[in-house]
RNA sequence: GGAGAGGUGGCCGAGUGGUUGAUGGCACCUGCCUCGAAAGCAGGCAUACCUUCACGGGUAUCGGGGGUUCGAAUCCCCCCCUCUCCGCCA
């Protein structure tokens, strides 16, 4: 949420802004209706005054030996008169909030002066390149026909017991997939200084709404029935919130944490994008990283957290391209967002492991995470900042596609093989067959 | 799920209808003292909104929401959370 006061000042950058984001702006209520919200504030306050003035005086009288005088009635009835009006400005003032805010919070972020301008993927930037995609003397497969034949993945099983978008692995494919994440929770604590959290995955509609994905998002995500707990969608929501209504010391910022959790997405208007194989799940597991930081040093901060999830992509050898998303492209929340591309063979192509975002103060206004710092000791909102460190479904594909072997075999990175048992290629078993199939 | 106790400022903790936005302590800031520091002394120190060029003024906020009243931290109702005991349970 951007803050009132700039919005009414700057109405029309940010309708341009809205624009540049592709968006088709509705502004034109908020100028009157925060005119007009203002006027009956004043109004309802300086009343307010009255009353409280009126009020005092009938406590002063009643002290007194003026206790039963006429005055005190005459007070009374008129500081209940008073009262009415006031309601009635109050119950208008709701109202008018009623509208203004839900239009507040479908104002997207700010983006950067650095972004690039665009109106889609297309139009993002490419920073820079690492590792080299391996040439191979064959056709690579794919991860949804490698898993498969290797007895490690099994959809027709998630179809049975879930529906499409849900994935069951077997044996070293789910050996593979929690190797990943203890190698990432591993780097990301020992050598990043990150703490490592385990948080619910189930969280309330306050914390959703603290991070941005309620009220515009609802549809995305899965909520528990007939409760208020929602399944989050990334790691962020609880991590982020953890620091909801908490005033941190200055000296403890940037605080980074990290946690691997399960995510929740509906995937509502995706349909038929990334149909085959795993890439695009209902459910998946990431590793998340959560800085949050002073705001003369989110900057840094946002770079230094991206380097972080870089790393896994080079300590696992997986070449991979930085992208920083144009205006079109960036997310709500977010002020500017670099995505981290890993190369799939199986699909000739960079694909989203890892989307890096610094979102300014925005998160932390709606979930009012604050700092103390200077010698004043005044309270100032922080920067949040977070991205995946990394995906582990998607890293998981990537192994698959760019170890694989010309056998139909997948060679273990040599950083996972120590998580594995020692294993160093996962072949295909003749006795592991689809459970489906019976 | 049942019974009881409680939720007050960054933290601890007073306060049961009328100068209580809220005693006191801790932490923090400034000054005095000191060669310097500690201790001591004096002062300052919540947030949001409205208003003002500014100084300042005003309103609201004592878990959340509603109600009673001229007036609510204080009384009533609903909800949330914490603690203790019981029940259940991985």
């Amino acid at each position: 949420m951007l803050d009132l006061a700039y919005v009414r000042d700057h109405l029309d950058d940010v309708e341009a802004m809205m624009r540049r984001r592709g968006m088709n702006p509705e502004l034109s209520e908020f100028r009157q209706m925060d005119a007009e919200r203002r006027e009956l504030i004043r109004c309802s306050e300086a009343l307010k005054q009255n009353r409280n003035q009126a009020s005092e005086e009938v406590a002063r009288l009643k002290r007194g030996a003026e206790r039963d005088s006429p005055r005190v009635a005459e007070l009374i009835a008129s500081t209940r008169a008073i009262g009415e009006e006031i309601a009635g400005l109050d119950g208008q003032i709701k109202e008018i909030e009623a509208r203004l805010e839900p239009l507040l919070l479908t104002i997207p972020n700010i983006p950067q002066e650095s972004v690039p301008v665009g109106t889609s993927e297309k139009d993002n930037a490419e920073l820079r390149r690492w590792g080299q995609p391996r040439g191979f003397a064959f056709e690579p497969k794919a991860h949804w026909d490698l898993g498969v034949e290797l007895g490690i993945l099994d959809l027709e099983a998630a179809v049975k017991i879930s529906g499409a978008r849900f994935a069951v692995y077997r044996g070293a494919g789910a050996a593979l997939e929690r190797a990943l994440a203890n190698f990432m929770l591993d780097l990301h604590t020992r050598q990043h200084g990150y703490t490592e959290i385990l948080p619910p995955a189930l969280v309330n509609s306050k914390s959703m709404r603290g991070t941005g994905q309620l009220p515009k998002f609802a549809a995305d995500l899965f909520q528990c029935k007939d409760t208020d707990l929602w399944l989050i969608p990334t790691a962020e929501v609880p991590l982020t919130n953890l620091y909801a209504d908490v005033v941190i010391d200055e000296a403890q910022l940037p605080v980074n944490i990290t946690a691997w959790t399960p995510c929740f997405r509906s995937e509502a208007g995706s349909y038929g994008k990334d149909v085959r194989g795993i890439i695009r799940q209902h459910q998946f597991q990431k590793v998340e990283l959560v800085k949050i930081s002073h705001p003369s040093q989110s900057l840094d901060d946002h770079e230094r957290l991206t380097r972080d999830a870089e790393a896994i992509l080079q300590a696992l050898e997986l070449p991979y391209r930085v992208v920083s998303l144009c205006t079109g492209d960036l997310g709500f929340s977010s002020s500017k967002t670099y995505d981290l591309e890993v190369w799939l063979p199986g699909q000739n192509a960079y694909r989203e492991i890892s989307s890096c975002s610094n979102f300014l103060d925005f998160q932390a206004r709606r979930a009012n995470i604050r700092f103390r710092g200077g010698s004043k000791g005044k309270t100032a909102l922080a920067h949040t900042i977070n991205g995946s460190g990394l995906a582990v479904g998607r890293t998981w594909i990537a192994v698959l596609e760019n170890y694989q072997q010309e056998d139909g075999s997948v060679l273990i990175p040599e950083v996972l093989r120590p998580y594995m048992g020692g294993l160093e290629r996962i072949v295909a078993e003749q006795q592991t067959r689809s459970a489906s199939k019976g």
